[in-house]
DNA sequence: TTGAAAGCGCTAACAA
DNA sequence: TTGTTAGCGCTTTCAA
């Protein structure tokens, strides 16, 4: 069968434990020793098995990234911060995508309680069928840190963008530039643990004294196609609209086709501003004004608050909340004729 | 410290063995003793620990499959197929992106010489650079299986899509529209080992008796900003240029602002078929005319393939070649104006 | 139906 | 500088 350290310090003629020193690069060994030990395990082809290893160290040294939605990129940019921090503490990191499905999420979840991973970092959309085994992992103190709302509840370690100020700052660009009917297309899932973006909207119409149409916001899932089909319907619905805040990049995205079959022209007749701010958003035919965020230093904060939680199991929770910016391109064009 | 079995069986006041018995469902075990065994693990909160598990059973019934590329959402589509075809076969998938970065993948690949996972399925851009390691994971019979181009030397278990039938597809597609200079923007980490595609494009024109430009074809990296600085660089370069074929959708798509930087509009003055028929393809302003295959079929097979080269190491190699399909939407539009 | 005990491959406390 | 040995938490052979 496979070869073991044992084969290895046999056929080098020391004992297991020389053997495990070298291999581990521990010091006090002679260097001809190590020498003969390094031969013998690359003759044998001597791999070593990570199951054994983690079994008595106790750990693995690496962590699980729970990822909502594997097809939007901004979670590939977000988790190459986190792998390249991760990289900087000494963990690898295994990226975890529930794709919004329970079963999936609950599965993650278990790989901590079985010590596959030191730790968990939590990507948003966390799943309500979900909520006792959080309760569980949390009061069993398995580490975990998430990146969700500033206005999630509980004593959790956290990462947010100040959802309220991204509403704002979006709503009151479109306000500036003339628009008195603006639609949003948000996230179902996050419809109620995620008010932040609705706060944000209406505050900027209330400071203008602009009247708010409850009616023009539509909720719809995550994937391109939700965004199309409800770029579709609140069109029809309400064709006043001439400017829509979607939840992410990647809805907007979505909803540009729907614009167009209905005949509307982005930016000349229709205003979109997306959240995220993708890499295709800049490359599009009419390049994406959105909100953007420091995904780099969001990364940064999730590994290094997952490895403080590791090291120091009773640190008191922290939760950090990170500032938005408006990142104007084209899709909202100038100011419109009133 | 973490409960183990051995605390459940004393809390339940069986042996070690009656335990295992009953976490595991095994039979001959008295009911009620299943359920006193069940209580008692319930209120210690016992977790098995997979290490332990693993190092035992020498196997975790889990596949690693390493993707290229995390932002290239036909990733995903493929992700999901495995997924699904894994789930039939009772595998847990471990989804690895290498990003390109040598290292990385090299260290996926330990992954599967270290017992983490019982096996890996390859997606594509195999990079030179471990050419070393995989020789060795080949001898050593480590099982793995390529989701390669049809070109890939080797015996190897593999599943390609037929990309000299997609090239000359696509291209005899625009050689109808009454296109005569057809550029082509392919991924500069694929031009060596797959160079299907550019036979088919040769093909077709072959047989319709047009010259060939080698000059119209411009290699590029992966990224959507790869696939706008291509499309700058070949239309400036080339102005007669009408039709470009591109590697794939992710390329296609980040080409569409270059193009319109440059005065053309698709399809009007420009045709672009794109290469894999991802999501976004359909609800981009000008849908993608693109050439497409089964995401499912080559996810099953893939899947299918690895678990039979687990059971059966000894089995010869097998390699399967899929159909492409032409995807015709709007980007190519209608027959031009000679 | 139940249990005692060996051992998976490795690390590390302790001894020499 | 090197070696002996006891586990890590689990599965499984064999015996009762």
């Amino acid at each position: 069968m496979a070869v073991t350290i044992r084969d290895v310090a046999k056929e080098a003629n020391v004992s297991l434990r020389t053997a495990t020193r070298v291999v581990n690069n521990e010091p006090h060994v002679r260097a001809t020793t190590r020498q003969l030990v390094r031969e013998a395990a690359a003759r044998l082809g001597w791999c070593p098995n990570a199951h054994a290893r983690h079994l008595v160290r106790g750990r693995t040294d690496r962590l699980g990234v729970i990822l909502p939605d594997s097809r939007n990129t901004i979670f590939s940019d977000i988790a190459s911060a986190i792998e390249a921090q991760a990289q900087v503490q000494s963990y690898d990191c295994l990226f975890l995508h529930s794709e919004g499905v329970p079963e999936r999420e609950a599965k993650f979840l278990s790989l901590a309680m079985d010590g596959t991973v030191d730790g968990l970092i939590v990507m948003a959309n966390v799943l309500k069928e979900n909520h006792e085994i959080y309760t569980r992992l949390l009061e069993d103190r398995i580490p975990m840190v998430f990146r969700a709302g500033p206005e999630t509840p509980g004593t959790v370690d956290l990462v947010a963008v100040d959802l309220e100020m991204a509403g704002y700052m979006a709503t009151r660009h479109l306000l500036k530039l003339g628009h008195r009917h603006i639609g949003m297309i948000l996230q179902e899932a996050a419809k109620e643990r995620q008010t932040g973006r609705v706060d944000g909207y209406t505050r900027a119409h209330r400071e203008e004294d602009i009247c708010v149409h409850p009616e023009y916001r539509i909720y719809c899932g995550y994937r391109v196609k939700d965004g199309y089909h409800a770029m579709r319907c609140l069109l029809e619905a309400h064709p006043k609209i001439t400017a829509v805040l979607c939840h992410n990049d990647q809805l907007a995205l979505g909803s540009f086709r729907a614009a167009r079959e209905l005949g509307r022209r982005i930016p000349d007749n229709l205003a979109v501003v997306g959240y995220d701010n993708i890499e295709l958003g800049r490359f599009c035919e009419v390049p994406l004004t959105t909100i953007g965020y420091s995904k780099g230093l969001l990364g940064q904060l999730l590994v290094d608050m997952i490895c403080r939680r590791i090291k120091e199991p009773n640190h008191p929770s922290q939760r950090i909340v990170l500032p938005p910016e408006l990142i104007i391109r084209e899709s909202c064009g100038y100011a419109i004729r009133r």
